[in-house]
DNA sequence: AGTGCGATTGACT
DNA sequence: GTCAATCGCACTA
């Protein structure tokens, strides 16, 4: 598990921090995991941002201390996950936007209803699925053994550092020219359009 | 109460 | 490559 203090205290940071991390699902069906690839950054004053415009009821766990849970449903179809990144009362977080599987690998099959490695976990509202996270999740304490959390693998070793590119980010029509996305090069399980992928 | 649109995805050409 | 699905905000009146 990750202790919240070990976290850096900044949105941008974090999200390149999250990289190689692994996120831990566990459900009545067991362990779902898999190792965060790609991310992105939401920091304070980004008018890209949920909670550029304030806390409102949706956005609430965007202001929790650093560590937690935001979860939302995007285009009325897909849920995504966040993590909130600054101190309790500021508004930020970072997208986790790939994994590549892990632990769990059937029943994340089944919960996509899908069986191809590649596209289990490759995009935010994929990898949602896939660990069955939807607002149950939201504001939970990703610091903290529960049903989600952030773990390290057990494998790592500081020499073991990915190769990490970065690029803008996907989908926003506002700030789309800011470098906020974290990608693992050359890892196939990373979203996003080969040009960004370089 | 009504409107516009979004941090996406899957089906299809 | 195009495009509809589907829902809940945020904003206007």
């Amino acid at each position: 598990m990750l202790a919240r203090s070990e976290l850096p205290p900044d949105t941008t940071e974090l999200a390149r921090y999250l990289i190689g991390k692994v996120v831990v699902r566990t459900t009545p069906e067991g362990v779902l995991s898999g190792r965060i690839v790609e991310t992105e950054a939401y920091p304070v004053g980004d008018a890209a941002g949920h909670a550029y415009r304030g806390e409102t009821a949706r956005t609430h766990a965007l202001f929790l201390d650093r560590g937690h849970a935001y979860v939302y449903l995007a285009y009325g179809v897909s849920w995504m996950l966040n993590v909130s990144s600054e101190a309790a009362g500021v508004g930020a977080g970072v997208l986790i936007r790939a994994l590549s599987p892990l632990e769990g690998i059937a029943t994340m099959q089944r919960n996509r209803r899908i069986q191809n490695l590649r596209d289990l976990a490759r995009g935010p509202g994929r990898l949602a699925a896939a660990l069955d996270i939807d607002r149950r999740v939201d504001g939970i304490d990703l610091c903290r053994r529960g049903p989600l959390w952030i773990a390290r693998d057990a494998g790592d070793t500081p020499d073991d550092t990915p190769d990490v590119g970065t690029s803008t980010r996907i989908g926003l029509s506002q700030e789309a020219q800011r470098l906020l996305r974290f990608y693992v090069r050359g890892d196939r399980f990373v979203s996003g359009p080969k040009a960004l992928n370089r």
